[in-house]
DNA sequence: TATAAACATCAAGAATATTTGATATAAGGA
DNA sequence: TCCTTATATCAAATATTCTTGATGTTTATA
């Protein structure tokens, strides 16, 4: 869990990988299970996309960090990196991304 | 002082703002002067930028209401936009961007 | 082993963003 | 009014990112 020094450049690419409605979209949907990681068939499904494009956009957020990928057999299923998050997004923006639960408890206080 | 309502693509915009090394440094010198605005004349040189280059990404930042503009005469004073950053970025990142006074007493406990 | 499902990767083209140099605008001073 | 300074804008060239369709890879199953 140790998180490293971050430099200047390391800002620009997670910036980058936050730079686009389709990404932003996706953390929004991955949110919305922030106990359980979800398949990128699923993924597919919701967000009405090809295939490649999405793995494409994943790989982008994956490469910033800003969420996990973990294989099951054929399946890979794709979740937030909440301390990612934490660490670049102010918490009223943290709510963005996380389900109601959380986003009720400790986020928003509207 | 209202802040009006964002939506995706409002967020697509400010992170793209954000994406770029030249903008984040051009933020960075701008918090090394929290209380005072910088003109442009003045950013040009720290930045070792061609004046239309420096201009251009002032536009981009300032589109995005991360920045302020003044006008004073012939000259352009720029500042930061605390409002928006504090909205969108967490308070550990705030510290990039602001100047050591401010850095200090609210924002790092490092 | 052959086949299918779930993804990732690749290459080519399309769309966007950035850089550069030239020009426009606006304010202040001679 | 004519210059000069400070800055913005524009257009063309370049660079980067995104999309698309095809192909690879891995794993499970028949």
């Amino acid at each position: 869990m140790e998180t490293k020094e971050l430099v200047l450049s390391d800002y620009q690419g997670i910036f980058k990988a936050l730079a686009d409605t389709k990404r932003l979209e996706l953390l929004q949907l991955l949110s919305e299970s922030p106990e359980e990681p979800i398949c990128v068939c699923d993924l597919t499904e919701s967000m009405e996309m090809a295939q490649s494009k999405l793995s494409y956009h994943l790989k982008i957020l994956l490469d910033a960090d800003l969420i996990t990928k973990e294989k099951r057999g054929t399946w890979n299923y794709y979740g937030l990196n909440p301390s990612m998050l934490n660490h670049i997004l102010s918490e009223e923006l943290c709510c963005l991304f996380r389900g109601p639960a959380v986003k009720a408890e400790k986020c928003c206080t509207n």
